[in-house]
DNA sequence: TAAGTTATAGAACATTGTGTTGACTTTCTC
DNA sequence: GAGAAAGTCAACACAATGTTCTATAACTTA
């Protein structure tokens, strides 16, 4: 499971053309038209080349969501503690800080060409970190009002994501940060300023 | 546009085989791993008779889709004074009744193996029919911040909307629906009780 | 920098699903 | 019951898939 030492530099170079290929053919048309013979085509190289690493496209398109949840989950990491004091301010200052450095990706994954498994895969990872501080700050409710309520903020956050890099960013981190924490806090119809 | 008097039976009970083949399809596997042929050997009928009807798998999934942006357009349609004094209750138990029939369909559509073209176009439908009012409550903000802001609240509703189609829909759709509006209103980390 | 290792190119191959067609049979509507 | 429309069945060319082989190019390490 571990790294080993480091990838053959044509390894990382052939890994990455194909990334940028893939993100590439996501923004003009659906997952299931993108044949492996036009990716590799785009990334000139050898469609043999594709089967070394990949399985299909989909399996391509898991290992890139995969290296993103390596992220995440070291973002939610740092951010443990503060959760059980419901500081989820800072945690969220860091998670817009790293979508807008991988927007390209982000913004195709959330596309209408997206990935609803990334979406399920979300959710469950956020789950797992967040139910124990949720039910430890509210005792008396149940694990249904649990699911439901961390359902509705993590699908709200990546439609926020969405529209955020849909726009290219414009906003900082920061006030990103704050929105997100004003509704999820305080609800989407109040007014923030 | 418009429907033409009525389908013929045969063409009623083919499109509805072909739909409960891929409803359950979809419960198994990916969009992408499903071939016709193995739709309609489930359904029972040649393979031929499907592009009848449909291009392909993801043409057939878009129309399913069609169907139900009608149900949800006349949902909004009947409530759409309610929105200027932004009453959403109501319409959010209307659309909770109109899922929990369609649960099916609504399972597999938001599911891991669902479309996120499907709360791609969601959202489209529901920023043109709410943009008008909630410009109308909030003259002092522009209309990034309603980006933003519906965003959030129609991906978060797709996530609760999620999680209770998973659970098979154990509430009434008059709890979830007060749910829904308690945490649009007031946010997710308020209590309900 | 040379030697040994590893990745990629290129071409070939069987396999599988696609989308379409034509003749026929069944089922529906009026 | 007659005519129309839908479905069946078999066949077809076509394209993408996934695999394998050898030759060549690029990398790592000592």
């Amino acid at each position: 499971m571990e790294q080993k030492k480091k990838e053959d530099r044509r390894v990382r170079r052939t890994k990455k053309l194909l990334t940028q290929a893939l993100t590439q053919l996501l923004q003009e048309k659906q997952v299931n038209e993108i044949t492996v013979k036009e990716l590799t085509d785009l990334a000139d190289m050898n469609r043999g080349t594709f089967y070394l690493y990949y399985k299909d496209i989909f399996d391509m398109l898991e290992k890139i969501e995969d290296s993103l949840f390596v992220s995440l989950d070291a973002i939610m990491e740092r951010h443990e503690g503060e959760a059980l004091y419901a500081q989820t301010k800072p945690m969220l200052h860091d998670l817009f800080a790293f979508i807008q450095e991988n927007k390209g990706v982000c913004r195709v994954l959330l596309s209408a060409n997206g990935d609803m498994n990334f979406l399920h895969r979300l959710n469950e990872v956020v789950r797992e970190k967040c139910r124990g501080a949720w039910l430890a700050l509210r005792k008396g409710q149940d694990d249904d009002a649990f699911d439901y309520h961390y359902s509705f903020v993590v699908f709200g956050c990546a439609g926020l994501i969405r529209a955020w890099v849909n726009r290219d960013c414009p906003e900082p981190p920061e006030e990103m940060a704050e929105l997100a924490d004003s509704m999820i806090q305080r609800g989407s119809l109040t007014d923030l300023r």
